[in-house]
DNA sequence: ACAAAAGTGTTTGTTGTACACCCATGC
DNA sequence: GCATGGGTGTACAACAAACACTTTTGT
């Protein structure tokens, strides 16, 4: 079923850079492509967009459907526009990146055909098209945003304790912090609701478990408080 | 001349807010629409995008062509997706801002039969579309990214009293700020390069003329310095 | 009892903020 | 000589940074 225009429309699509945080380090996701162009080679996951389909939802369907994501915490990053970004015609990307955390958001097996897995950022392969520079923006702008907006909490599960917050934030900021200083600057906000609950299964002395309350946040917000880390 | 895909498209445009400043007020400048929809209402300037013509390079093109400004800061926003922007068709828009220094930027006269114009932002008319909503966007982004990055320059003569630049300031931020303070930060920052002119026709004492330097502003960065206001 | 991480305050330096007067110049 | 804005310094408060030991708990 063709669709006929009066004037030459450049394509265009999604692409996503999901982070993750586990056990070792923070992650993204990549996907094993089927398809022409750069075949076989790992990329972001996305698609082409649809008529009568925001971008956001074009991108949310698309990191459904090859990975199995939903309900995540996604926001616009920035739209490349290079004509030669893509080999074969004009294809315009909107990219997006989302916060997940993978206790929370288990990833279709990565044994499926296609092939999904999460790479630390320093074990990423060469991708294909200009992911590699979409990447290399998300991370900025992941260390840019995560010390000024309370996004951070998207990466960890809901009850947390501060020290998972605060290697968080060493990981993507890429250096030490002081653990009490730390401590003291982000339980003094007023954003974090302290509950009864400790730590459960650890080997030594349970942390006390915190949740991060959005009520707080705004009200104390409203207040004309500044979030900073 | 027909062009047919094997998937529908949609439509995809730029929007451009274009902020100058005037010896009264940061100002923006639309353009009257001369077809439907929305025809005789007020918006951004912008157009259509080409294949084979990168996004900002379209966004400049319909800015040269609707109003005449050319070689202008120029930036990334957001883009607009939501299907029902536009009345007609599922137009997806990428909005750019622009900062213009009016002394050196003179507009296309008004008298053009299009109608261009500048507006105070108290002073905008009913906009075209979701205008509004990019204005808006664009306000905020300008509030925010004028601390921290060294872009407010930009809407300034490329020679400047301090003074000048703590109006610019205070006009974007929406508060007073104070004069030495104000001063003794932006001078202390070693980004500024001091002239030997002063202002000259002022009734009164001359005021002495800086310019920022690009030079000492990428080597202050390579060296840890962050900009802020 | 030992290993491991949790939790806790104080001191010091740096930065932001508030504030008022004299000076140079054009009219 | 007067009106207008240019240019300057200091004191205080708030915040950031550096730093080490005791407590709790599981093994």
């Amino acid at each position: 079923m063709p669709f006929t225009y009066a004037h030459a429309r450049p394509a265009l699509s999604t692409d996503c850079v999901v982070f993750g945080l586990d056990a070792e380090d923070l992650k993204i996701l990549l996907i094993k492509r089927a398809l022409e162009p750069f075949k076989g080679r790992w990329g972001l996951p996305g698609g082409l967009a649809r008529v009568g389909e925001s971008l956001e939802d074009t991108a949310r369907r698309e990191l459904a459907e090859e990975t199995g994501l939903r309900q995540v915490f996604l926001e616009q990053l920035y739209t490349f526009s290079s004509p030669d970004r893509n080999p074969q015609e004009h294809v315009i990307t909107a990219a997006y990146y989302a916060l997940v955390n993978l206790s929370e958001h288990p990833v279709r097996a990565s044994t499926d055909a296609r092939g999904v897995a999460w790479f630390g950022l320093t074990e990423v392969p060469r991708l294909a098209f200009d992911h590699a520079k979409i990447l290399e923006l998300a991370c900025e702008r992941l260390r840019g945003k995560i010390r000024y907006q309370p996004i951070g909490f998207e990466l960890l599960p809901r009850k947390f304790p501060v020290r998972e917050l605060q290697r968080l934030y060493e990981k993507i900021l890429g250096r030490a912090l002081d653990k009490r200083n730390f401590r003291k600057k982000i339980l003094n906000m007023g954003i974090l609701q302290e509950l009864a609950q400790t730590e459960t299964d650890v080997a030594h002395r349970a942390a006390r478990l915190y949740r991060f309350s959005k009520e707080k946040y705004d009200r104390m917000k409203k207040q004309g408080f500044n979030f900073e880390v």
